[in-house]
DNA sequence: AATGAATGAGGATTCATTCAT
DNA sequence: AATGAATGAATCCTCATTCAT
């Protein structure tokens, strides 16, 4: 499927098993270990068919990273309540993010690892790259209006990222034994304490 | 080398030639990335001798990881003024780590990655346990005086190690540029406004 | 199409269609390297409809080999004057072979080749049979009348046969750059030289 | 064996035993038909092995063909007689190369398609190209004296590398039956008549 | 200790052909 | 006639590991 191939409602749908039956794959047993054959015996269907629907292993795994990338993205614009204070802000979306992070967390568990192959560092960086910059805009905010501590925004975003990313990490992990939205909110109130100027502002934006 | 074998000087030379090829490769590829050619190669050996002094590819691995896990937490430990408050402790380990990590940068990249492999989740668990529990003690004593926020200790142990970890993950991949003594200062603030009970301790802390 | 189909005016044209892609691929990359995804893309079509029109595709390439062997033979008996003497009659077919394989140089870059392929031995030496039993006759003629060095007649007759490829095939692949109708006249004198019984008949044939 | 690798007696011998099997193989299937599989078992090594020897399957062809040009220019040129003139030289060198090529008729059964595939058009095409211009050296020479027809000297050197190369064709094939030596003389004769600026010089040659 | 050689179980990908619609 | 989908046999190549000297 070199060139975006036309494809009728029932190639969609087989794409999508395709699809699916290689993210739940990946998530058991992580890429490499994932055969071509393992995903499409788990799919039923021929192997040859695999390479109708996609160009390389690869391939599906980078469709796979882009889609869900999005996906969390739009999960994170979907908690955050604009008129809000930056702080508040991220708050939410911390929150956000962690909530939608336990419940793909078979998606998760496998893009987590940004090294997982050299040949992926380009796409699975990026996300966290988008992340980073989108929280820095609002760390930069918080720092000119007093929020949040003054430090380098960049540098405090990557903090809030990380937290998002590690609790998620040993949530999945099983060393964090928890309802995922005690979770989220445990990791909201530490990325609000880590970033708050004052126990003031932190008790505020915490009790909203 | 299944027994433990006796090396001679000369033998024992060879075989941290081999260790530190592999360490390089590692760090440079990857574990899968890296054959075992490229390790003999580059120690200038010829092939067969790798099983000389390994039992297997994974076996080496698991030799490195945990001869510097060791050496981590050696760092960690001459860092801590064992007289000092929990807040504090915590506060020199987290700068500690950073910097050892940052200057030990080749082999953390591997190792930070605790998915890596299915074979190795437990070694590479391990390790961070060993550092979340060693943390987890000093955040109980720390809360028990409370100097520290009151929330489940070992979930605040795991945002420690997690900072420390991913700060220096995105300082070694390049995205967080600055002196290796500077990003431990700054995660070692990072780390005690997210514990601390409130301004005044963690200010305290951050000025002695 | 196992069975003889009749085809509608649309559908002879559809097929052409695929003939020509195919000649024009098998031409480009031999036959090997052309899949019957390239020649149903390059006449637009979809991938099933090849079967249509064809069992198979080596079934395709017989059929295009015979097609343009018989175009050959035509032209060559078209250019000869029956009334000639022998020599001079291998002259006018060596010529005009040579001038037809230039301007179809691409399906003959094709076909040169014997030995592209075990299963095409048959069909494509068939050509070659036909070509030197017409040339042998004459041969034969030519020595029973004095006119043709006295040397087996097959051997001789095989010797036009070369020369008319090789001539071919070197022009083609671009050695030997001239004009079809240049080129033609050479291998015309290559051959008569080659051939006459001596310089006085070989002077009166080439100069007619 | 990316790079030259040191063999031993018996690694040198392992490499020939693969060479000469792959020879054999490509010989009587061709070289598509022949499988990495067919080459190591009719060897009797293991598959992994053959890439001990050789880069790929195509590597192992590239040497092949360039080992066995270089052997067929040596018996060119040890027939030759340097003192002789030019038209006898072409003669001795057109005998010596088709009885060489009926000697190792196996090999050149595989050579003589320079189109057996376009990955290779480089190296097969080089061989002929060798040998035209050796003969057409000797062409021009013969030229100059007068001894030869006055026409393009590459031209008629083509002329000559090709009858070497169908007749032996030919020959290989089975369409011409008759004791290698016999066919020599005979492309001798056929390769002096067609150069020969007349007969008196023909005759001489081929009497001498 | 050290070397070059040998093994063989995989695994990704290709592609002619067939099928259902 | 025409299309997109589906099949599966076939083949190359990789690489950890073992072996004989």
């Amino acid at each position: 499927m070199s060139e975006a191939r036309r494809l009728t409602s029932q190639g969609l749908e087989r794409k999508t098993q395709l699809i699916d039956a290689a993210a739940e794959l990946f998530a058991e047993r992580g890429y490499d270990e994932t055969r071509i054959v393992d995903i499409v015996e788990r799919a039923g269907v021929a192997k040859g068919l695999f390479y109708w629907y996609f160009d390389t292993k690869a391939a599906l795994f980078r469709d796979l990273v882009e889609e869900n990338r999005l996906r969390l993205r739009r999960a994170q614009g979907a908690a955050i309540d604009p008129t809000a204070e930056p702080l508040q802000r991220i708050h939410q979306g911390a929150k956000a993010s962690v909530a939608y992070m336990s419940s793909h967390a078979h998606f998760f568990s496998l893009i987590e690892v940004e090294n997982i192959d050299k040949q992926f560092t380009d796409v699975l960086r990026q996300g966290t790259e988008v992340h980073a910059n989108d929280v820095c805009a609002l760390v930069a905010a918080g720092i000119a209006e007093g929020t949040i501590r003054d430090e380098d925004p960049l540098l405090l975003a990557y903090g809030v990222v990380g937290a998002v990313g590690y609790y998620g990490h040993f949530h999945r992990t099983g060393r964090v034994a928890m309802e995922p939205d005690e979770l989220a909110a445990f990791v909201g109130r530490f990325v609000v304490c880590s970033l708050a100027a004052d126990e003031e502002i932190a008790r505020r934006v915490l009790s909203s």
